[in-house]
DNA sequence: CTCCTTTTTTATCGATCACTAAAGAAAAAG
DNA sequence: CTTTTTCTTTAGTGATCGATAAAAAAGGAG
């Protein structure tokens, strides 16, 4: 019962996102996604609670509906060499793509917070630290079943990986081609020495 | 003549560099510099402009005091493979240091500005690019001199080395060790292929 | 000393920040 | 219909943003 909400959640949520994607968390202002949003603050603050909470909801929705190549590239694979082709490869054409604003918003989206400890930084670190998590199981996994030489480091090579794509997203903001960011990934991978023989 | 200045230039300047260098642009308010500068905001603004000049002369001072061994590393090694190991063994040391903020001024702190193509943005991607240019310059200069393979793309191989560096200080900033941080380096130098044989 | 220049201090400025109280409007329930 | 519930609109809150006007103070020049 009561008065039923003017708008559609999934619609204004993704507008919201995109705004955040594009300027980061604190230079994005409730000003600015009230514009976008199409909503009066009033709204926005019974549906989302606050900044920071709404903020929190766009990195959730970014992660569930623009980071799900992650998983897929390091499931769907056969060996580990393949998986992390795959997964730079998508990261890729996930940071420079047209209809997308440039780079990851896991990656830029809060780089500076008052608080270290708290808030939407913290929040992105820990997908960040998931997502090298997520690399390091892979090639361990690799390694078990004999694709990946054992004397590599599964969590160095992770984090090179990881590194890479962390850098992937200041290259995309800068202006990198996607071509080109292929033929770095390409070489990247290349120096894992992650396939035996 | 005129009522001398009561504060060192030079040594405020450090403390409003270091600031920056911890939360970044948009994250330093004034009111932020004035407490450890030790300035009330006219004589901040007397003497530096406005924040966004502070920033930019605080950017200059960055890459002149703490960013020399770009240039050292790039020149004083004999070969592209040696000049490009000592780059980011050396970037990672200066992201992870005990008496500095972690990470790099130039790659983290400016991100998110509300223009793109101007301000406290774009000077740091001019410096990001101008160091991905002077690594395309040393391996090129490394295939005249013959220590480089003809067939390695030097733009390419660069660009992976930046992204690197780019990476690291995301990584830096998520607390990631000195020690691991040189392994990943290592890794990544190896991948690259830029020894002859 | 007095004058002149520059810097300091004090006290703000208007704009914008994130956020909200209160009243009006739109639906379902009775 | 009236009541109840929920949302939207209007209009603002105090706090902080970057930046400054005006006056007091500290030096050198004469």
């Amino acid at each position: 019962m009561g008065r039923p909400k003017s708008f559609d959640v999934d619609d204004v949520l993704e507008k919201a996102l995109r705004l955040f994607w594009e300027r980061g968390y604190e230079a994005t202002s409730i000003s600015d996604l009230e514009r976008v949003m199409g909503l009066r603050p009033p709204s926005i603050y019974a549906a989302f609670g606050n900044k920071e909470t709404l903020f929190k909801t766009c990195a959730d929705r970014y992660v569930e509906r623009y980071s799900g190549y992650v998983v897929e590239a390091l499931t769907k694979e056969p060996t580990a060499a393949e998986a992390v082709m795959r997964l730079l490869s998508d990261t890729v054409d996930a940071y420079v793509h047209d209809t997308q604003p440039r780079g990851c918003l896991v990656v830029s989206g809060a780089i500076h917070c008052p608080d270290m400890d708290e808030g939407p930084r913290l929040v992105l670190e820990q997908y960040r630290k998931a997502t090298e998590a997520a690399i390091t199981t892979r090639i361990v996994r690799g390694q078990e079943e004999g694709d990946v030489p054992k004397d590599v480091s599964a969590p160095m090579a992770a984090k090179l990986v990881a590194t890479v794509m962390q850098g992937f997203s200041t290259q995309a903001r800068d202006g990198a081609g996607n071509e080109d960011l292929h033929r770095v990934a390409k070489l990247a991978v290349e120096a894992l020495g992650l396939s035996v023989a």
